[in-house]
DNA sequence: GGAATGCTTTAGACATATCTAAATTTTCAG
DNA sequence: CTGAAAATTTAGATATGTCTAAAGCATTCC
């Protein structure tokens, strides 16, 4: 049984192994936890203790079977709760991550079975992001960034690698929701931003740092 | 901002102070927290400096306005949560309370208030205990206790004082559900164990332990 | 290839919440 | 009204998760 500060830990090891190849550093974790390396040394010591990740002294970590497989568990109890926030209680998808930050921690396995069925085995969140399925594993999308398509291309806007309630907030503002379909009109040599024309026939602007936080099929 | 212990505390002191006049003693705290008096004097040192408590050494405890209002909102969480796990879930009245006992840790004010709103705003848990008002009051209800039932009185059951697994099973198996109207038939004198008759009119026996975690009308 | 730089780990503290054992206060019975 | 029993508090530990400061590796840049 782990506590709240390990299934997060465990989370954080997931997520950044996804974003590069090779393992997680020391420093990249105690960033995204919002502590100090010291205090990430410490946690990796007792993970590796637990056998839930591939841990050498200065050589960075790794997830082994069983931390990747509770690591989707979390993941996947936290989707479920976001859809059942905006889907059930009408929330909007800027305004879930936190509370969905806490309910993921809930510990019961009859309460995560029956919330699926009462949400009708969603297979995506709120956010577009595949929810794992209940033996642990993460379907795949094949989603692209939006910096990765090339002028004139039509793609579909699939999901977000960006949750927090500003950049949802924004996209909303710029009209841009999930499921829509957008052209890119043209790319900006210098800075990477992006013009793309919505469904509604609107011209909406995306810096880099907007596109790359938009996943598109 | 209280820690999931603190608001323990103050739901276990608001419990304790409804089942006996007076104030709270060390003992009872410790025993209904499962922890050790010791362990209950540090915690009452921190809720006094806080001012959610009335505390003198040796002399006992008492919620403050702040502290009670802190009480039932932890009161209001948990029996909304178990409203939800029961009517949307599907979970037997039998099988809620632990898994509520973590969801009303959550903080979210308006997590409660959709909740509340999504339910259309139950005024009874599953164990027909009044939910108190988002103000932080306490409905009244004017229910007795089935040991105050003299023979022949017609009653209907309302509420269970008594949350576990065990009992509620119990109750099931005996056909008594909330809301039938049940007639004392007779009170044994020795153990003050009783035999009434349910709607079905099926003979139902109930000892003292049993009958004194009813509440009727 | 060796020092500067930047990661990472160790060492030593602190806060929370718990415990046991000992000391203290209250209560109550004779 | 006093002494023993019961209840409560204090003292000193333990475990978790955090921190700062200092020391130990690793990389890389001449």
């Amino acid at each position: 049984m782990q506590s709240f500060t390990e299934e997060n830990y465990l989370k954080a090891i997931y997520s950044l192994s996804l974003r590069h190849e090779g393992d997680v550093s020391t420093n990249a974790l105690a960033e995204l936890t919002a502590t100090k390396a010291a205090s990430v040394t410490d946690m990796l010591r007792k993970l590796s203790d637990k056998e839930l990740i591939h841990y050498k002294k200065y050589q960075g970590v790794r997830l082994t079977e069983e931390g990747e497989r509770l690591a989707l568990q979390v993941i996947r109890r936290h989707r479920l709760w976001e859809v059942f926030l905006v889907e059930k209680l009408g929330f909007g998808w800027d305004a879930v991550h936190d509370i969905a930050e806490q309910l993921e921690h809930i510990r019961s396995d009859e309460l995560v079975v029956r919330l699926d069925g009462y949400l009708d085995h969603p297979q995506f969140d709120p956010h577009g992001d595949p929810i794992p399925t209940p033996a642990g594993k993460m379907p795949e999308t094949g989603y692209r960034k939006l910096t990765e398509v090339g002028v004139g291309e039509d793609v579909r806007l699939m999901a977000v690698l960006e949750h927090s309630t500003e950049f949802l907030q924004h996209l909303d503002r710029s009209g841009l929701t999930l499921g829509c379909i957008i052209t890119v009109k043209t790319v900006n040599d210098f800075d990477k931003s992006l013009l793309v024309r919505t469904e509604t026939g609107s011209t909406v602007f995306a810096s880099q740092d907007v596109a790359k936080n938009l996943l598109v099929s």
